[in-house]
DNA sequence: CACCTTGGTGGAAGCGCTCTCACACTTTCG
DNA sequence: CGAAAGTGTGAGAGCGCTTCCACCAAGGTG
C-alpha cells in the first residue's frame, strides 16, 4: 500500500489510473471508460471505480490525456493589443463574456493571450503552432496577415471582427461598419447638421477604416464636405486629443460622428471645457453602446452592435472547426449596427 | 518520403522527433538533447539537427513533453472576481503588466483564470488540481479558504494581497494597508478636518478591512469619532452610491478617506452635483494612485502603493516555488505604502 | 602500454493515458 | 435450439517526448 500512500498525499494529485484501476479491482481500461462517461460499463465496474477515485483523490493527468486525444480542451483567445487597452474599453470585457458563456458550457478552458505587436508576436506564433491550444479566437486585430499566418498554421481560428490581408483564408463575425458609419451620419444630416466631422477609428483596424468609409459615403449622399477627419486609436484620451485638433482645424463643425463611445467621452471632455454646448452647438453620435454612452453627460447617441453575441457565434464557429477536426471552409457572419438615440445628437 | 511530406503540412505541426531525427541522420536521444540547449552534442550533429528542424518546420508537442518533465510551462492568475471589475479597475491591468514582465523573462506562459465564486471556483480549483499550470498567483480574493484549499494542493502558489483564512500556510506579497488608511487619515486630521468619514472597501477583503482599522486607530490617536463608515467594493458606482448614503446621514463631514481612487472618483462625482466643494468643505483622500487620481477634477491626494512591483515580486515568489519543486516555507514580504498629495486634500 | 577520463552517441524504458481489438458471456430471434 | 447480435472486460499497443545507461572512441595519465 506503499504507492497508495503516496498516491494520497498531494492532494491525490499523484495518483494515477493504475492506482484507480488496483484499487477498484478493474483493469486500466475500465477505469479509464468508467471515468470517462462511462459507456459499456457496468454498475458495479462503475461504482468501485467512482470509490477507488474518492478515496485517491485521483485527477486525471492533462498531459497524459491530451498526448493521445490529440486535445487540449483549451481555446486562446488572442489580443493583439496593449494591456492598458483591453483592461480599459469594455469591448473587451463584453467579448470575453461571450466567449466565456460558450466555452464554459462545454467545459473548455479559455487562455488569454495578451500580445503587444513586436517580438510578443512571435510567442504568440509559437504558442499556437505548437498546439498548446485547440483553436484561436483573434480578438483586436491591427494590419498585419495574422489570418494568411493561422490559415497556414491550419490550426482552427475565428476572427472577430473582419481581418486585414488573407480575409478570406479564415472564418469571422462582424458587425457591418459601413453601414454603421453611414447610419451615425445620416442621423447628423437629418437633424441638420451641414459641417460634420468625424473622429475615426485607428488606420490599421478595419473597423476604423469602414465606419471612416461610411462616414464618407453619408456625407457624399447629402452631398456635403468630407474633409474634417482626425484618427483616434479608441481610447478616450485620443478622442479627447482630437476632438481638440478637429475644432481647432474646423472650428464651424455642427456634427461630429466618433468611431467609439470611449473616444466621445473624450470629445465631450474636451467640449465641456471649451464651453461648446451639446448638442445645440454641436451635436455628437458614437459607436459601440457597451454602457459608457449611457454615462456620459449627456448620454451618447450611437451606434450599437451586439458585441457580446458576436463573440459568442464566433466561438461556436470555433468549436465547429474543433469538433470538425479541420480548420474548414472560411465562414462568415455579419450583424447589422442598429442606432440608439439619447440626448448627444 | 512519404511520411515526411506528410508532416511538412500544417505548418509543420505534424513533424516528430522521430522525424528530425531521421532527416538529420542521428538517433532520437541525440536530436532531442540539440534541441533542447545542446549538451553534449557534436557541432556536426548539432547542425544537422537544427537542419533538418528548420526544413520539417518541427516544433516539439507540448503534451508529450510535460508529460515527461512534470512541467507545464506556465502559471495561473487566479482572480475570484466577475469580470466587470477586472476590465475595469487599472489595479488588475497594472497587476498583469508586473506578472508578465517577469514571466515572460523566463518564457512562461500565463493562463488568466477568471472566476466568480460560485460554481467557477469548483472549476478552477479542478484546473490547479488536475496541475495544467506548475503554480498559481492568485490576485484579488475574497472571504474563503482558497488559501488553505491551494496549500492542502501543495500546488507551489502565491496570493498578491494577503488572503483570508490560513494565511499562515502560504506566501503572499501585500501592503501595509493598515498603516495607509492611518496615513491617509492623518493628512485629514493635520489638514484640521474634524469630522471624517470613510468609504471603506469590501467587508470580505483584508485589504478592505486593513484600511478601515487604519483609519479607526488615526481617529482613535486623535481623539475624534469613527462612526461614519460605509462600504463599497472598489467600483466608482458604489462610490457613488455610498458618498451618497454617507452624506446624507452625517451632512457634517469634513474630511472623506475612500479605499480606492475608483471610489473616490465616484464620491467626487456625486460632491459635484450636490455642489460641494472640495477640498474646501470637504477634502477626499484615495487610495492606489495608479491612474484615476491625476485625472479627477481636483486630482486626489492618495496613498500609492507598488502595485506592479508587488506582483513582479510575487511572481518571483512563485517561480522560487517551481524551481525548487515545492511549496515551500510561506514567505511574506510587505511594501510601505507613501501618500501622494494632489488637490483633494 | 595498460589505465582511466571524457565527450558523443544510441538503445530502450518509461511518463499516464486512451482506444482498438479479441474474447468471453449473455440475450434475442428465426 | 443453433446462429447472430449485443454487452462487458482486459491485454496491449501506442501518443511524442526525455533521460538513464551502456557503450565506443579518443586523448591524457602513471
Amino acid at each position: 500500500m506503499d504507492r497508495l500512500n503516496e498516491a494520497m498525499a498531494n492532494g491525490g494529485a499523484s495518483a494515477t489510473l493504475d492506482d484507480v484501476a488496483r484499487v477498484a479491482g478493474v483493469s486500466r481500461a475500465t477505469a479509464s471508460r468508467a471515468i470517462n462517461g462511462g459507456n459499456r460499463v457496468s454498475p458495479a465496474a462503475q461504482s468501485a471505480v467512482d470509490d477507488a477515485v474518492r478515496r485517491l483523490g485521483y485527477s486525471p493527468n492533462p498531459a497524459a490525456r491530451s498526448l493521445v486525444r490529440r486535445r487540449t480542451d483549451s481555446v486562446a483567445v488572442v489580443v493583439p493589443e496593449p494591456d492598458e487597452r483591453v483592461f480599459s474599453d469594455p469591448f473587451f470585457a463584453r467579448t470575453l463574456r461571450g466567449v466565456t458563456e460558450v466555452l464554459s458550457a462545454r467545459d473548455l478552458q479559455l487562455v488569454l493571450l495578451l500580445a503587444r505587436p513586436g517580438q510578443e508576436e512571435a510567442r504568440m506564433l509559437r504558442y499556437l503552432r505548437n498546439r498548446h491550444v485547440d483553436g484561436a479566437l483573434v480578438v483586436s486585430h491591427h494590419r498585419s496577415d495574422l489570418a494568411g499566418q493561422l490559415a497556414d498554421l491550419a490550426l482552427p481560428s475565428v476572427f472577430v471582427g473582419r481581418p486585414w490581408g488573407s480575409s478570406d483564408r479564415v472564418s469571422y463575425v462582424d458587425t457591418d461598419n459601413v453601414a454603421g458609419g453611414q447610419d451615425a451620419t445620416r442621423v447628423l444630416v437629418e437633424r441638420g447638421c451641414r459641417r460634420i466631422g468625424t473622429i475615426a477609428g485607428p488606420e490599421d483596424m478595419t473597423a476604423g477604416l469602414d465606419r471612416l468609409e461610411g462616414w464618407r459615403r453619408a456625407l457624399a449622399e447629402a452631398g456635403l464636405a468630407a474633409d474634417a477627419v482626425e484618427h483616434g486609436d479608441f481610447t478616450e484620451d485620443s478622442g479627447e486629443r482630437a476632438a481638440a485638433a478637429l475644432l481647432a482645424r474646423h472650428p464651424d463643425l455642427d456634427g461630429l460622428v466618433v468611431a467609439s463611445d470611449l473616444m466621445a467621452a473624450g470629445a465631450l471632455r474636451h467640449l465641456k471645457a471649451q464651453g461648446v454646448a451639446v448638442p445645440d452647438q454641436l451635436a455628437i453620435v458614437g459607436y459601440d453602446d457597451l454602457g459608457v454612452a449611457e454615462r456620459t453627460e449627456p448620454g451618447l447617441t450611437t451606434v450599437a452592435h451586439p458585441v457580446r453575441e458576436m463573440a459568442a457565434q464566433a466561438t461556436r464557429l470555433l468549436l465547429d472547426q474543433v469538433d470538425g477536426g479541420t480548420a474548414g471552409t472560411p465562414m462568415r457572419v455579419v450583424f447589422p449596427p442598429t442606432i440608439v438615440r439619447r440626448g448627444s445628437a
